[in-house]
DNA sequence: CGAAGTGTTGAGTCCGGTCAACTCTAGTGG
DNA sequence: CCACTAGAGTTGACCGGACTCAACACTTCG
């Protein structure tokens, strides 16, 4: 009766039941049996705005998904300067199986909150349970098809084209169900100006300055530097090439 | 007696048998069987220059593997500014699984030898071989990766940089196996100087000159306008930025 | 031969970078 | 409490690298 109750109705570790991304995550292609398993070496922990999560060309031993905040990707060039390549909200997986080691540094944009365990536990469970090469595969699909949209953006857009494609993207992003219409929406802004200008391609001035110029021209709105306020949606996405 | 012969030594599909990338492509997950009814499905041919192969919102029916050639997956903004996200060499997977549609354009920027398969069914087999997920996922982190790199060139390198960083990567992909010492190393560039633009986020204009210069300054031979001699690798690895 | 396509070169312009001054806020410590 | 500092962001003046526009060279093809 005890054994039923745990496997049917729920044998979902107390780590999990309450889990956001669960469903969402790379998470929800596993059986309970292979969630209690990886609970087991799991632990949800809290990053602060800034931290190194993963250095460039160091032994990666841990797996994550983010359950909350904004981690993003960069790459360094010798001289060093800086380029944002990715930004990864929840509930994304962060990793990069069948490599030893990474090449790019993931950094905590925000307060970050995580779900962490072994890699190879879950490089374990890849090869007995088929659907989480799948759902790897598929996040892997997206973040390609994502990395792609944003070389069009880096290389063939302007400057002002490139901001409002990245507050397109934030909004997007922060209110993922909210769509289309033509209705204001509000949102903090997850990065700074240096971090914008590192994601575009740009120096903090020119980010600066066109932000400047949105808000002259009445398509946003900005409290205190990082609340900003879309006046209109269509407006903006007029300013954005595409 | 036969049925043995088949099993083990070959019951290599004919269409394979001589096939260049069979071991290193996807198809180098699939056991006999699987290969042979793959190969009953598919059909090698050859596309010319400048033919599109996959239209952008376009149904997607077939997969590929690129047997010789380069093709080159591209992007337009609605006002014709085009960017090149990728360029695939053999023995690259052309596709896009999970997904009825592409976001991208792909073309021939050379003469290109492909061996098409219906997506249908390779969608069959993935479900029922977990190993060609898994080299799907490889490859598909390898584009990321790729991709990634060469958001750095767009955002962050100058366009003497950005030139010296392309021909890099063609003489990395047509000449795999040589590298790193110091003698010369000599190719047909797969684009033409337009390509070339669309790839770094420049004008035809600017990649001229920056030919021209390094060409004055003896780091590169030209002939003919596509045949390019890397005189000294160092050379132009020290003008890549990195 | 002319025409079309590809590539090079020059002259001038402009967008975004550089450098610098300034504002604003938050935090620190006497 | 205020003075001081440090960090983030804005704004202005100037500059330069890449773009634009245009002319020209070379090859291929009809």
């Amino acid at each position: 009766m005890e054994l039923r109750k745990d496997i049917h109705t729920n044998g979902i570790p107390v780590l999990c039941v309450s889990c956001e991304v669960r469903h969402r995550g790379v998470c929800g292609a596993l059986d309970p049996d292979q969630l209690i398993a990886l609970a087991k070496a799991s632990h949800k922990h809290t990053i602060k705005e800034g931290e190194e999560l993963i250095g460039d060309a160091e032994q990666i031993d841990v797996y994550s998904n983010v359950l909350a905040g904004v981690v993003k990707l960069t790459k360094t060039l010798s001289d060093g300067r800086q380029q944002i390549v990715g930004l990864q909200f929840a509930p994304d997986f962060l990793g990069r199986p069948f490599r030893k080691e990474s090449s790019i540094n993931a950094e905590a944009a925000t307060e970050v909150s995580l779900c962490s365990f072994p890699k190879a536990t879950m490089d374990r469970m890849m090869q007995e349970q088929p659907g989480l090469e799948n759902r790897l595969l598929q996040q892997a699909l997206i973040e390609l098809d994502d990395a792609r949209d944003w070389m069009v953006t880096l290389g063939r857009k302007t400057a002002a084209e490139k901001v409002a494609s990245f507050l397109l993207l934030i909004a997007r992003n922060i209110d993922p169900e909210r769509e289309a219409n033509g209705r204001s929406i509000a949102f903090d802004l997850p990065l700074t100006r240096a971090d914008i200008a590192d994601f575009l391609g740009l120096t903090i001035e020119t980010v600066s300055r066109q932000l400047t110029r949105l808000r002259a021209d009445n398509v946003i709105r900005i409290e205190n530097n990082r609340h900003v306020t879309v006046e209109n949606i269509d407006r903006l996405r007029g300013r954005a090439g595409n």
